[in-house]
DNA sequence: CGTTGCGTTGAATAAGGTCAAATAGAGTGG
DNA sequence: CCACTCTATTTGACCTTATTCAACGCAACG
């Protein structure tokens, strides 16, 4: 009883019973990013004091989201970059037939958005898979801020750079990769994001469904589901629903092929 | 007889013969991109006169490569992007267990090396196919370019964006296209891409072999072979080795589901 | 208390992979 | 110039993997 409470306070951001929110909600950003708890995680990462005070000229507004609200859809125009503050989203895109094809996950400190420079149109859609809070980043008022401030430029082609090598990473996965090692590798990766935030390496609940992780790892929920109850009966991991506990994390490794 | 040779003038760079070249080759870039005749498909794509001269120090050298040869490995420093002024270049990575996944094809005027902007260092490899040359852009320059001239910084981040959106959408095919719809939509962005370079858009090699073809789409190189074999057999294109026609477009977009 | 959405599991099926053999060219060396 | 080798490709037969179809359990909700 006590560790199933204690457990709970430490596998990230506790699931609300689902909120009454559903529209959409801007609020005149409270803080600046110099003192945002995040800044080490976020785009202002390695960037001085010196230059704070222009960086804290970035950001006006903060959006406050309901679970399954859409941030931005497919086509429509492109004006600002969004910084996950709390929550998690799934981006995705719709195939002419009507196929849904999820093409990324997104939690705390990462950027949203990059999808929509080239054209000046989004590209996917993203959806709050819970409750969330994202800070609205302009993106010309960025471009202008990057201009000056030679930190904040490089920290942003780093973030664009690392969504690059991620999707060649899931290219691989989804390119040559048998089903099980796909879902092991997803596994480590939100081990390794939520552990990247402080919360636990092994243990966390999994914001999608069984579709959803499929729709992203190029499978169909019911092999989803078979690999997660086989993976458990090996004494791999322990799984409840959406709730995993990682009991063997070298192991899991070793099926992955991750290197690390 | 006739209709061959001027075919041939038509469908991309001519093959060489396979070329003594070996090794690498810098040579002092003769021309500006000012002057470069492909500066409205690659980096200098909308930057004004004004600047131009400004742009024309961004690069200083150019890099003459032979069939096979390797432009950068993974895990090496990463120091500068390499635009593609003649040739045809594929990334590809090696997991721990020997697999190699090939992540894209480069072809004339496409930049390459974004993967070692984050760590500053290559994550992936890069190969010739064929007898190249790149312009070698060194990567603090182009910051330091950047941050002067706000239409290169524009235009950068929109390559980069467009890399993003490039990769998504192979994720979409890894994930959920059969065989057929795969290498369908392999050639018809194969088409596509020649025809903005303005080459036939029906008439082209592919330079990669069957295996690397395979690797990229996630398929066994049998399953590439027998689908092509089985879409000359219905009439959608002709192919013999690596000499492709495309024969009826619309239909061969219609199996991709491509919304074109 | 029925309805709805999500998850699990089994049996049948299809898609693509594996293995193997044959062929065709390109380059090599005598 | 010709035989030889090596690589790329094609094609067939068989097999494995993941999908499809279907049934059922469970919890949340109105």
């Amino acid at each position: 009883m006590k560790t199933a409470v204690i457990r709970k306070n430490r596998i990230g951001a506790p699931l609300p019973a689902r909120s009454g929110l559903t529209t959409s909600n801007i609020e005149r950003c409270p803080t600046g990013c110099s003192s945002c708890n995040l800044r080490h995680l976020c785009l202002p990462c390695g960037i001085r004091s010196v230059d704070s005070e222009i960086i804290d000229g970035m950001i006006f507004e903060r959006r406050r989201m309901g679970h399954h609200e859409t941030l931005y859809r497919a086509e429509t125009p492109f004006r600002s970059l969004y910084a996950v503050r709390t929550g998690f989203f799934k981006s995705y895109a719709i195939s002419y037939d009507g196929r849904e094809q999820v093409t990324g996950f997104h939690m705390v400190g990462e950027i949203i958005g990059l999808d929509g420079i080239e054209t000046e149109k989004h590209r996917f859609n993203v959806e709050a898979m819970e409750d969330s809070v994202v800070c609205v980043i302009p993106y010309d008022r960025l471009e202008d801020l990057a201009g000056q401030v030679p930190a904040l430029q490089r920290q942003f082609h780093r973030m664009m750079s690392r969504e690059i090598v991620r999707d060649q990473a899931v290219m691989m996965l989804l390119g040559s990769m048998y089903a099980e090692e796909r879902v092991v590798a997803f596994l480590l990766n939100l081990s390794q994001r939520y552990a990247a935030r402080g919360f636990s390496a092994t243990e966390f609940f999994l914001r999608a469904t069984r579709e959803e992780i499929g729709s992203y790892l190029g499978l169909k929920l019911e092999t989803v589901s078979r690999l997660l109850s086989r993976l458990q009966q090996v004494g791999l991991i322990e799984i409840d629903k959406k709730l995993v506990r990682l009991l063997n994390l070298d192991a899991l490794k070793l099926i992955a092929g991750s290197p690390i």
